[in-house]
DNA sequence: CTGAAAGCGCTTACAG
DNA sequence: CTGAAAGCGCTTACAG
């Protein structure tokens, strides 16, 4: 490997008039400059950047850790972290976690381990009783689900407050049987729950008694499970006029079955998803969704990042993003 | 920061000793070992991965460098490649290119200082021209659309021939009048020439004649895009009764506006896709499409950048996928 | 405008 | 079983 030093020898200066011109510092004779610039050019050289990290102790790199790359919503999310990164000239990385409380306790160990300036962590993990773990000196902000009143700054998915909204947009429309699906609710922090939770409330706001045979549970998110968990409530006779879905990746097996089903959407049953994801404007019907602010959640998160790597060392800060209803072709009347 | 110097001081060794014991490398008395450990865990000391990085020589992380992050079929890929990675104890990290060449040639320049081992990197904004720059000292391992005779290892989607399979499936299926929707035709090696030459092929193997008011051409690629180029053609009079899109993505909008237009699938028109992405089988209908082997192309590169980083040092290799043909509503026969 | 020297935090032969 | 010392490739006060 050609370093600075075999630069410097060839161009008759020392290593750090080699550094200099690197770093495009003033002070450096044009002739030098020029001799050094065509030294490197010529030995095809190319700065180390794992020595540089560690002598400036930077690396002008966030981590974003996200549960599943090949989520359409964590897709969208990355370049929207990507794209706030940039103003401030910061590059970002993704990792996946796996959905998995150690790979997400991993990610943080391993930022702190100076590959990263911060991390960004998408959450899904880690819970309530880990927030001691968190308690690092390093710059983090937590994303997402679950809502930690813990040691590190917090952006926060308006989780019940946009199931309510979904849910009341339904009951709107006419709805009265309105099936939930979603994951487990083993705690009470986790999507599913909190969403669980805005449903439950927009019923009750409007008078209509819960049925729990309408709360489908799925094992894994996904179309399939939840075109399976459809079709089972089908078979098994459960009236309904309405579906919630936990995603719109969920809405997606929900669509999916009943369409095979013959059941016709909205004229039958009207379906709402949530994240507001690319393609489901795009779907046949398009699909009704909650839109998180995907953005803002991003601008927020890169901004909070910034500033804690800038030093600020105020009290952590929680910021529950704004949502929108997008009313679509899945829960029109006509 | 707490460095390994802190450590041995507190513990009464030599920083030797508390490396050896990081690296749980034999040779240390338990006695020692248990006091390092406690006194690593009191002070909260963590390795500084940049400073062993530069001095192994090595980071465990590989690059995987690709055009954009929220195409579902790239979170696929990335999701692949992560699986295949972890095979080999590698961790992958992400990195999106914008579909510039500029990017790329910074995702390899920045790869060669050391930041990870190897680099994957999913060139769509590099061409031919570009070849002398990826002449690197380093393990890079090419993926995708265009064919190199490069100096580097290049997995290859089989886009020509997938092409053909799709469209004579159309052609099998009754189609006579194809329409082609794809990016620009401006180089040869890009996806849409390759995917394009495949469509012409199967149209002459046919005896077809070929019609270029059947070709329309995208600015961008992008579901809306595609649904503005679609209704224009229906409004311009255009007859047709199938359509080949460039990729599922693009098919999104395709199948949307035949829909807002009143066109039925498969009854009038029959679609078909490439790149097989998880969501294609749950639209309504379902989209037919053509599967790249995802899960062997990401296989396939991670093992040719593993040799590259042993040292394997035979000449490029090149490798293009198998395809498969997924048959589904969107081109059914009824 | 340029240089000699120290040091970022770690690991690794080499000794003992 | 443990240590002293060199060195990975860079950058940065400090001098001149």
């Amino acid at each position: 490997m050609v370093t600075i030093r075999d630069i410097a020898k060839a161009a008759g200066v020392s290593p750090m008039t080699v550094s200099n011109v690197l770093n495009s510092r003033p002070h450096v004779k044009d002739s030098t400059r020029a001799r050094v610039l065509q030294t490197i050019d010529d030995l095809d050289y190319r700065v180390n950047i794992a020595a540089r990290n560690l002598r400036r102790g930077k690396t002008h790199t966030i981590g974003l850790a996200v549960p599943e790359v090949d989520r359409p919503y964590f897709g969208e999310l990355g370049a929207a972290i990507i794209e706030n990164g940039r103003r401030h000239d910061l590059n970002v990385v993704i990792e996946q976690t796996e959905r998995s409380r150690e790979n997400e306790l991993t990610a943080l160990a391993l930022s702190r381990l100076r590959m990263y300036d911060g991390l960004i962590l998408s959450a899904v993990g880690l819970g309530e009783s880990d927030v001691d773990l968190l308690r690092v000196d390093f710059p983090v902000v937590i994303l997402g689900e679950r809502i930690f009143q813990g040691p590190l700054d917090h952006v926060a998915t308006p989780n019940e407050d946009g199931a309510h909204a979904a849910v009341q947009h339904l009951i709107e429309r006419g709805c009265t049987r309105i099936i939930a699906v979603h994951g487990s609710l083993s705690d009470d922090t986790d999507v599913s729950s909190l969403r669980h939770a805005g449903y439950r409330r927009a019923l009750a706001d409007a008078g209509i008694e819960e049925d729990s045979r309408l709360t489908l549970t799925l094992d894994v998110f996904s179309p399939e499970a939840a075109s399976a968990a459809v079709h089972q409530a089908v078979d098994a006779g459960l009236q309904f006029d309405g579906v919630f879905c936990v995603t719109d990746y969920v809405a997606l097996g929900v669509l999916r079955a009943l369409a095979d089903l013959g059941i016709s959407v909205p004229d039958e049953v009207k379906v709402i998803g949530f994240d507001d994801v690319e393609s489901s404007r795009f779907l046949t019907p398009s699909l009704s969704s909650v839109n998180p602010s995907k953005d803002l959640i991003a601008a927020k998160a890169v901004d909070l990042l910034v500033d804690r790597i800038k030093g600020a060392t105020g009290d952590p800060v929680e910021f529950v993003s704004p949502y929108a209803l997008m009313a679509r072709e899945s829960t029109a009347v006509r």
